[in-house]
RNA sequence: GGUCUCGUCGUCUAGUGGUCUAGGACGUCUGGUUCUCAUCCAGAAAAUCGCGGGUUCGACUCCCGCCGAGAUCACCA
């Protein structure tokens, strides 16, 4: 394929969910790998909607998961303003080129008489087409005045990438306005001038657009546009329900899940693969991956549910991924804030010593602040969770005990204190005692962290040190 | 209502006329890994391929009809 001019096109709404961001990976996807450009394009004409600090949430999440743009705010490039807001100018003068040639037209009409128009369609179940409601002589255009295309009813065909072959007939065809009484571009015109203007050779947006597409292949050809490629996304559905996740079903922002501890490369992995793969059983896809594998027309053209879960699992394999592959140091590196308060006085080290024994159970990185707490702050101990623990039950007090006692003593034997040490320290514990694992591991292993749940005993120990270990056994055994 | 789109395990999907007694992944369940939780490994359950016709020696795959779901019909994008 040859280089592909790719656009981001988001009005300033809000924040981006997860339903919405597809339509920002798979530009910049296409764009990459064809080594052309994405561009965004803040489409901004709606002043009714437009919300303070929008823009600066959409590059905030695009550059978290990684979406570099090569124009577009920030970043600017030859083709700016890339406020639609700041391009008014630019719409007026191809509207009236529309106007010159026949093809639009200024609109006094008022919306109240519009509005009995469309009542009176509606009232005769007949569909409601402003085109056979034309004004007769319509004014020459003045600033105040929407401006409205001139359809001819036809029928279309055009390929989308996504949808295949579509064809129309001319009942779908309509005089849409093109600026609005406030100055501003419709949506409808202003992406078309935009995306001419800026050269994007593939205009990827949700299928919801995909209705409006003969109006808009109708000002293509009425201006002699050649037409873009078009991709039509289909949405991503809400957990529950058939209807597309949006905020109103708690569609969290993408970068909501950067504070739960989700990474960005499970995010994109996830976000891309969701209604589309590559026909392979691969799962896991770095970005790269994605970039050389992407195929438009593999994408799904029915809508996928949004499943949290699946994330949840991927974002597991991506940390465990980066350990292994990258090193746990990169691992740390994007855990800085997720640590529990009290681990703030201990050192990197510690931390890092942590994080090696304890990643591989980590759904997210905020896991790390309740499953790591007793590493750095001596637990409440909790004597009943000794006792009623499946395999201490069947032991009385005094034989928990002397259990402990002999636990304390076998280790102070223990002289450089390493995983391996310990683990034969409790091996020769084993037979001396003629304990089963389970009753003198899950003895140590409550009596140390009365955690639910911990690493392997051993480098929980290694990791916790001699004194705070031995701390804590005599601290269980005086309670007792 | 008009127009358009979609319809394979609970979910994401593989599948382009025979290799499909429909494959993989998540989730669920079972077992293993000297304690727990998780990882990892092994295994199980889970889809009359929306329904009904047709074409064909043979259809999840092609055609028609139906049903169901969604989108759109704004001076919103």
């Amino acid at each position: 394929m040859k280089e592909a001019i790719t656009r981001f096109a988001p009005s300033p709404t809000g924040y981006i969910h997860i339903g919405n961001v597809r339509s920002a990976i798979y530009p910049y996807l296409v764009a990459r790998q064809t080594g052309g450009k994405m561009i965004l394009r803040i489409e901004d004409t709606d002043r009714t909607r437009y919300v303070e600090g929008a823009t600066e949430l959409i590059e905030d999440t695009l550059k978290w998961l990684g979406l570099e743009w090569d124009e577009g705010p920030l970043v600017g490039g030859p083709n700016g303003p890339y406020f639609q807001s700041e391009r008014t100018d630019l719409y007026i003068k191809w509207a009236k080129k529309l106007i010159d040639s026949g093809r639009a037209y200024a609109d006094p009409t008022p919306s109240e008489k519009i509005e009995e128009y469309r009542a009176k369609c509606n009232a005769e179940k007949k569909p409601f087409l402003y085109r056979n409601f034309r004004p007769e002589n319509p004014p020459a255009w003045e600033p105040g005045m929407p401006i409205r295309f001139k359809s001819e009813p036809k029928a279309y065909s055009w390929t989308d990438a996504v949808m295949g072959e579509m064809h129309t007939g001319p009942e779908v065809l309509d005089d849409i306005i093109l600026i609005k009484a406030d100055g501003f571009p419709t949506y409808n015109f202003a992406h078309i001038v935009d995306d001419t203007e800026m050269g994007v050779t593939h205009v990827m947006r949700g299928v919801e657009y995909l209705s409006s597409t003969p109006n808009y292949l109708a000002i293509y050809e009425a201006l002699g546009l050649e037409r873009p490629v078009f991709v039509s996304l289909p949405h991503i559905l809400a957990p529950q329900g058939n209807k597309k996740l949006g905020k109103r079903d708690g569609a969290k922002s993408v970068t909501e899940y950067r504070e739960d501890g989700v990474l960005p490369e499970a995010m994109l992995n996830y976000l891309a693969c969701l209604g589309w793969n590559d026909g392979t059983e691969q799962e896991i896809y770095t970005k790269q991956d994605l970039i050389e594998k992407f195929s438009l027309d593999r994408i799904q053209s029915s809508g996928a549910r949004y499943d949290e879960t699946k994330l949840l699992w991927m974002n597991g394999q991506w940390i465990r991924k980066i350990a292994t592959e990258q090193g746990i140091e990169a691992l740390y590196d994007r855990t800085v804030n997720f640590w529990p308060e009290a681990a703030a006085s201990y050192s990197e080290d510690y931390r890092k010593a942590v994080l090696t024994i304890i990643y591989d159970r980590l759904k997210t990185l905020s896991d790390l602040r309740n499953m790591t707490a007793y590493f750095f702050a001596d637990p409440q101990i909790d004597l009943d969770m000794l006792i009623s623990n499946k395999y201490l039950k069947k032991l009385s007090e005094a034989e928990i005990e002397t259990l402990l006692k002999q636990t304390i003593a076998a280790l102070s034997e223990v002289t450089d204190w390493s995983a391996d040490s310990i683990q034969e320290t409790l091996n020769q514990l084993l037979v001396s005692t003629g304990k089963k694992p389970a009753e003198l591991f899950s003895l140590i292993r409550i009596a140390i962290s009365f955690a639910p749940f911990s690493p392997a005993l051993n480098l929980t120990m290694a990791t916790l040190g001699r004194e705070v270990t031995m701390a804590r056994l005599n601290k269980v055994a005086r309670a007792i």
